[in-house]
DNA sequence: ATCAGAGTTGATAAT
DNA sequence: AATTATCAACTCTGA
């Protein structure tokens, strides 16, 4: 904001606002920004970068979220004042602004600080761009609640892994300021121009869309919002446009800003509930009742609020997508919450437990932020390799790097076992019918409960599958609504037991687990149709029913509904075994040996040898050099496993300290 | 230095 | 039925 480039210093500033996590009205910060500068022009614009829509998997769900969410907040713009829209520019966010910059006449470009590591780089960039052209960028706080830079200050800038270390760092910082209202005007609205033809060229580098049926994704026809009509469009691209069949959105979560205000509204009216709400206590097994009574567009299969004793608390408040794309500004969302818990605590009522942080909704805003700060602070946060605060451990289907380091795709397949149970989670086919009911409902609707999501995460990855927590992330990047690069890597790390979390030998069980929480099969019964008619007693184990039974039930094992993957208890010992080798390895995303991709080998060699460090007998040479755990014991100074120790070589002092993987290591 | 205790949310058997 | 102990066990914090 320092100076006012020269050409402009006459007149009032002429001003961008650029939108990306923010499709709101409400509590916008950087709206407020651009319309407190006064500007005698305000443009309001998206990029519709092909990037997003062909190169990058995205399931039909999310794609007609951001659209429609997009569409009602241009109705919103327009009925603020009737000369605004929202003007979606087709091409890239660097040659569109560049040629703005040129040919607008613009003074000030405003958007909302997006930490993540994509759109940091993408905003460094326009940042440069900006300055070239004598235009002033203004990025403004309000996707978080604290200023995420400023926050990791007070966390010597390393990467928030627990919460009480984010809680600790955040205590050095403002609260969260009051939403503000809409505005009820705006400035007058830029002439929006484009050049001859748009933004995009027929050069040939258009990217291919991974999205077409025949790259395995959901698209029938190529896109025609980037053809030579399209691409000179600035209208919000129609449904059509981007390959998608109105009827067959199976989401059942509208989408905008609307929904969203009214939802977080009437949750917060039944303070009791707001009050008494603890994430552990929610049930994995409901489905909001308004999402179960309509699709948007067609007659649903699914109707009637799954209801059981054991869910006494309902589901969570199902706000992930509309916090994600901005349709809620999470500062509402906290002080709405806060404000019903502390009018119920006022109230001085006898009745429900009010829950404290990290159980309660407010603790769950913030893990939100817990993962965006971790995720600003550790280079290549969505993988393994590179990855400092991530253990390396010998998965299966991980993804593979040629000799230099560059990632192959497409990535090449591992053994016929591990890609079949891949699949099969994938698909809603392994045979478990609590695993295949939650990944049918995330196909299905875009959502799936946070518990939900531990089971089937569990379950791929150290549970029983022990495929990589890459795969399972990469599958929740397509189905999510509420798809996050911070929270997604973040979680499947927690719960593949990679960082942030390191009990492993906790499991949860495809069976008991749900079993505790939907004991009828409800929600089993509403994805997988064909096991509606088993007893309660077999709806988690249908191959364990009696023949009879199965033909009872019109649904025969291995004919209408798949055997299951694997078996669990062998799998399940099997990948404890594996974790505690992984463990007593000791490897992250940053040891030498990952980088230069001996560490699979590494690992093999130890699972060969068949020893982990708490093994009893004698025999094996790696149980003497390699486990920290047995050293203790043995009352010896920790000491490298030989194999670190031997590719690290002599560099290993001077890898910096604040590398886990380092720092675990160092003698002491 | 050492050790108990906590950590967003396990399963199972025994009481 | 619902609570409690045990299982086998990781990592960090703080007394
Ligand atoms: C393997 C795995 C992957 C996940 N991937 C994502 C993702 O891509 N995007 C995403 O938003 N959440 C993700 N989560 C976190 C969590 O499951 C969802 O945020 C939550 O289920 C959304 O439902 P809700 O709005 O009803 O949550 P509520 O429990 O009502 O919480 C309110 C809000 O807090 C935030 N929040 C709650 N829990 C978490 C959490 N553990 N991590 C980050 N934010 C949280 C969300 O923004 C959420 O909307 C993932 C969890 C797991 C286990």
């Amino acid at each position: 904001m320092s100076k006012l480039p020269e050409k402009s210093s006459q007149k009032k500033p002429r001003v961008i606002h650029w939108y990306r996590t923010d499709l709101r009205v409400h509590d916008s910060p950087s709206l407020k920004t651009a319309i407190d500068l006064d500007p005698e022009c305000l443009w309001s614009i998206w990029i519709w970068d092909p990037t997003y829509v062909q190169g990058h998997r995205v399931g039909m769900n999310r794609l007609h979220f951001v659209l429609e969410s997009m569409r009602e907040l241009s109705g919103s713009l327009t009925s603020i004042d009737s000369g605004h829209k929202l003007s979606v520019l087709r091409g890239s966010p660097e040659k569109v602004l560049d040629w703005i910059f040129k040919n607008w006449d613009v003074t000030h470009i405003v958007w909302e600080i997006d930490t993540s590591a994509y759109a940091r780089n993408r905003d460094a960039a326009i940042m440069d761009l900006a300055q070239k052209h004598n235009v002033t960028a203004l990025p403004v706080l309000g996707h978080t609640l604290y200023s995420v830079p400023l926050l990791l200050k007070h966390n010597a800038n390393k990467p928030t892994t627990t919460m009480q270390q984010w809680m600790k760092a955040a205590s050095h910082l403002p609260s969260p300021e009051f939403p503000i209202p809409a505005p009820t005007e705006l400035p007058p609205a830029g002439k929006v121009i484009l050049p001859e033809g748009g933004f995009i060229h027929d050069d040939g580098t258009e990217p291919k869309d991974v999205n077409l049926q025949e790259q395995g994704g959901w698209r029938r026809e190529r896109v025609s919002c980037f053809d030579k009509e399209g691409r000179t469009a600035t209208d919000i691209p129609s449904l059509e446009s981007v390959g998608i069949v109105k009827e067959e959105v199976q989401s059942l979560i509208p989408p905008g800003e609307r929904v969203a205000l009214d939802r977080l509204a009437r949750l917060c009216k039944d303070k009791a509930w707001v009050a008494a709400f603890a994430k552990p206590q929610s049930s994995p097994a409901v489905v909001p009742s308004e999402f179960m009574e309509g699709a948007m567009y067609k007659n649903p299969s699914q109707k009637g609020e799954i209801k059981n004793t054991k869910a006494a608390g309902g589901s969570t408040f199902v706000l992930s997508m509309f916090l994600k794309f901005g349709c809620l500004s999470v500062r509402t969302f906290y002080h709405s919450a806060k404000q019903a818990i502390e009018d119920y605590k006022a109230a001085n009522l006898t009745g429900a437990v009010v829950q404290s942080e990290p159980e309660n909704i407010i603790g769950q805003l913030k893990f939100r932020e817990m993962y965006i700060c971790a995720e600003y602070a550790t280079p290549n946060f969505s993988r393994i390799r590179g990855n400092k605060l991530c253990r390396y451990i010998s998965w299966k289907c991980p993804t593979r790097y040629d000799e230099n380091g560059v990632e192959i795709h497409p990535r090449p397949k591992d053994d016929e076992d591990a890609e079949k149970i891949l699949y099969a989670w994938t698909h809603g086919q392994t045979g478990f019918p609590w695993i295949d009911a939650l990944m049918r409902q995330l196909r299905q609707t875009g959502w799936m409960h946070h518990l939900g999501r531990h089971s089937v995460a569990c379950f791929l990855t150290r549970g029983q599958g022990y495929i990589s927590w890459e795969r399972g992330a990469e599958v929740f990047d397509e189905l999510l609504l509420d798809w996050d690069p911070a929270a997604n890597s973040g979680n499947w790390m927690w719960l593949s037991c990679s960082a942030f979390y390191s009990m492993y030998y906790r499991v949860y069980s495809p069976v008991s687990f749900p079993q505790k929480w939907d004991p009828t099969g409800q929600l089993v019964r509403l994805y997988c149709p064909e096991l509606k008619d088993f007893p309660d007693k077999y709806i988690y184990e249908p191959h364990k029913a009696p023949l009879s039974i199965q033909q009872k039930a019109n649904c025969v094992i291995g004919v209408t509904y798949p055997h299951p993957i694997l078996d669990l208890k062998t799998s399940q010992a099997s990948c404890q075994r594996l974790m505690k080798q992984a463990y007593d390895a000791n490897l992250y995303g940053t040891s030498p040996a990952v980088l230069d991709g001996s560490a699979q080998d590494l690992l093999d060699i130890r699972a060969k040898a068949g020893k982990t460090a708490a093994d009893g007998d004698g025999g094996s040479t790696f149980k003497e050099e390699s486990g920290v755990k047995s050293d203790k014991a043995k009352g010896a100074p920790k000491r490298m496993n030989p194999f670190e120790r031997a590719k690290m070589g002599s560099t290993a002092s001077t890898v910096k300290t604040n590398d886990p993987a380092v720092k675990r290591k160092k003698l002491s």
